[in-house]
DNA sequence: ATGAAAGCGCTAACAC
DNA sequence: GTGTTAGCGCTTTCAT
């Protein structure tokens, strides 16, 4: 008998049929809007299920309709900085379609992500949400079978695999022309380690467009870490082979603050004298700095959303291909504000 | 017939039978581990399954089962800063246990957290965590069925419930006890808005410890905003009142940094002249800051740990009840370096 | 318009 | 040891 299996025993649609006075069928007409009701019954049927609360099993449903409408949502990322404003994203486009998220940590461990994989196909998810930390490619996830695969943030190796990601040369290229605008000639970069395609793209943005209104990069990108401390030397470098310098790109958020506070210490004045741009828009950080950074907001939310609904799409059967690339923008604020060079 | 349906048709355990010349029966058992099964027929299944890539279908198990070995997570905190650690901490002690987690961001919103609840109850989760931003209460999570509720960070105003929480006194009281190991003698206190718990009760714990070694509290717990902005403010401030300041205890690592900035600026040496202790130990910003922050790392992972092992206590018929605090410890940067005062 | 019956994939009694 | 049967909760023909 059931009175022995372990979990809580809930009110099933025979128990609504019973209070009704219907049949179970009748009762799952009635509360999916399927087949010809009469008013009254349905009504006497909907009431039934209200008074002893009763919520239909999604789980015996998704055996028969063979999907489960959830999906997989796998980070390599620990969950920092950059993975949490995407899969938040995803979540939400993905919540309002009654699907819900399997939340996946893999911690950048091939074993780990192994399991999560077997464990949430076993689950019979109808679908993979994959998202890392950097922007530079990632091999394929294996999952031999026809459950959709959709990469956020860090694209797939497989050109043919579904990717959504951010738009690393539009970044350079919206900082570049904002301070083209601004009327700066002498235009620094420091970023982080080469090998991140990030590092590398908003690199070749900025110089393109700067190239193309006739006042080169200075120097070259100062490669390096992604930290301030990296923000303050570059900085200081920066500075001694190019003492007419009047803005600084910075490639993340926290470089830019090591870079106010190296050019503070130099006696320059940010904007007035170097207008200085950060990348991540990362709120607590370009908010508190001295002054506020304008920075490039990489529109992390925005992958994730479109993520989803790629993912939606291709669980409906419309699948998409490549690379796509959401747009950034450039959120303005006191160290990049209206005023002349020198 | 079942060619009709919608989701893609999987292997089931008749093929595996079939494939193996048994009954489906023996299947289950063979591959559970159940029964009685001879090692050579186990060994013809085990290897029929894998041939044709067999999953068990979790979703009909569980429906038997009348479990699922889910849990919802819930956070109202649209994924910022405290509830992620905490998230990350739960998710990765509930999938060493083969449970999955449903990740669900309710933006504080009622409405939304209601539905969350609603949808995640018809999938049959076997527990909730709730997590939130802040240290004060939140009223509980209405599931008025035999679904444990675990409250993670924010406690629930119903002191029965199961809640596990910062320990926000102990935190004011280790930095107290470090600023006093140091020789400090004249330590003030910047913190956020007076109205979250985490900050009244750091205040008193610190308060305590300068009590009872005679050298108390320096004017009052300057209360403001958790910004920068106000840790510089805040330091003027204090700095006017007090020249002989030599320590500050901050509520959080932006307003440490924020009263680093204002330290500097008035000329004064951290931590030599002032020893500087924040909150969070935030490693982006604590590491970055000049000199890199002491700060009191809160043990948010281990919250979330805690609260996924509370869950799977009462999961299986054991639940706690009442508020845990989990320890916090210090972790001693350059900020409070060993150098005496003056 | 409603009921009876069969089946989704899996498991657990109970036979043999 | 292994097969048979029944049933988890829900849905959907197919009768009526």
């Amino acid at each position: 008998m059931n009175k022995e299996r372990p979990g809580p025993t809930r009110a099933t649609v025979r128990d609504v049929a019973a209070r009704a006075g219907v049949s179970p069928g009748t009762v799952s007409k009635a509360l999916n809007g399927t087949g010809q009701i009469s008013p009254t019954t349905r009504a006497r049927i909907v009431a039934a299920a209200e008074e002893i609360d009763f919520r239909p099993n999604a789980l015996a449903r998704s055996v028969f309709e063979r999907r489960s409408y959830t999906v997989g949502l796998i980070t390599t990322d620990s969950f920092e900085r950059f993975s949490v404003p995407v899969m938040l994203g995803a979540e939400d486009a993905l919540g309002a379609g009654q699907m819900s998220v399997f939340l996946c940590d893999s911690r950048d461990d091939p074993i780990r992500e192994r399991h999560y994989v077997e464990v949430l196909l076993g689950r019979r998810v109808d679908g993979f949400i994959v998202t890392g930390r950097t922007s530079n490619e990632r091999p394929p996830l294996h999952v031999d079978r026809d459950v959709p695969v959709v990469y956020a943030l860090t694209p797939s190796a497989d050109p043919a695999d579904c990717s959504v990601v951010v738009d690393d040369e539009a970044a350079g290229r919206l900082a570049g022309d904002h301070l083209i605008r601004l009327g700066r000639t002498a235009v620094g970069h420091i970023t982080g380690p080469e090998w991140f395609d990030a590092a590398r793209r908003r690199a070749a943005g900025l110089a393109e467009v700067l190239d193309a209104a006739g006042h080169p990069l200075l120097d070259k990108p100062w490669y390096g870490g992604w930290t301030e401390a990296w923000g303050r030397q570059a900085t200081q470098i920066l500075l001694r082979s190019n003492p007419d310098l009047d803005a600084i790109y910075c490639g993340s958020d926290l470089l830019a603050r090591g870079a106010a506070d190296a050019l503070r210490d130099a006696g320059r004045r940010i904007p007035d004298d170097v207008a200085l741009i950060g990348t991540d828009n990362w709120e607590y950080i370009a908010e508190g700095a001295r002054p506020p950074l304008t920075s490039i907001d990489l529109g992390l939310g925005e992958v994730g959303r479109l993520a989803a609904r790629r993912l939606l799409d291709a669980i409906a059967g419309q699948p998409h291909s490549g690379v796509e690339r959401v747009a950034c923008h450039l959120v303005a604020r006191a160290s990049t504000d209206e005023s002349g060079p020198h």
